[in-house]
DNA sequence: TAAAATTAAATTGTATCAAATCATAATTTC
DNA sequence: GAAATTATGATTTGATACAATTTAATTTTA
């Protein structure tokens, strides 16, 4: 007995609405900050490790360079990367965070955090148990995985 | 012992990036139909039930007229809704099937039937699981809950 | 019942996303 | 070893996503 396509329509239907509530909801708190919510997630990647090249992110965060280059450019924009062609090999541009990039960490910790109260009535073991079938499924999406 | 701000950032992480991938394995098998994801998940809702008001599909879908007002126009173009403007009140517009949009319905679920044989190796009470869990979270963000 | 509040959709502006395109580099083939 | 092919990285393009504003119509209420 095998999953139907009605299961499979309703889950990435489910799965849709939930990410983007998520996201909304991250999204309410990252406004005090001039952040969106993807261009959080490439400075979360760069403070864990500054200078990645453009396609390292997209591995990274499953992005691809058609999302990231506008992306990056706002976020030159507000000086909190530089962009830097490769000499080697000028298909590449490397992502360095600026001082202001690098700054901006704490306090975006700090707002996040405010998140957690809101979460604070949902089951810890629905949460934990979300976790693992998605990554059971990321597994089995992920393009790597093969 | 409560969610940390670590774990909802990885939670959310993960829920984008499985929505995105799996909205991909359909999108791959939908290129064969002249819809989009959220033009399909448009449909179905009509296919469901026809004659449905722009507000009515967006509570179903969690989206705004903002979205779908274009996205119906695109449809409208494509001559599978009809997009009729309620004389009891001029501001409503209800959106009915043509027979061209009707018709979709089969070839459609056709089409994605072939998604099934991609997820038989995919345990099913990882899927089941998942989709109790998303439920749950569902039910904890979407602020009609409230 | 006229003013105020509410509601529904459309419009506007900013920001994703993914597919197609473009440009350059690496590899193959002869 | 030059030309053709393939691969790779980034940019452009078309279609959402959503907040904020506008327009128009209905309902409430004083």
């Amino acid at each position: 007995m095998s999953v139907s396509s009605e299961d499979l329509q309703g889950l990435s239907l489910d799965l849709y609405s939930a990410s983007r509530l998520l996201i909304q909801s991250f999204q309410n708190l990252l406004n005090e900050i001039p952040l969106t919510y993807p261009q959080f997630l490439v400075m979360r990647v760069l403070w864990e490790r500054d200078g990645l090249y453009v396609n390292q992110i997209g591995e990274k965060l499953h992005l691809d360079s058609g999302t990231l280059t506008p992306l990056l450019k706002k976020l030159e924009a507000h000086n909190f990367v530089k962009r830097i062609r490769s000499e080697k090999d000028e298909r590449k541009v490397k992502i360095e965070l600026t001082f202001p990039g690098k700054s901006l960490q704490k306090k975006t910790q700090d707002v996040l955090s405010q998140l957690e109260p809101i979460f604070e009535t949902l089951d810890e073991k629905s949460i934990s148990s979300l976790n693992t079938s998605l990554k059971d499924l990321l597994d089995h999406l992920n393009p790597k995985s093969k």
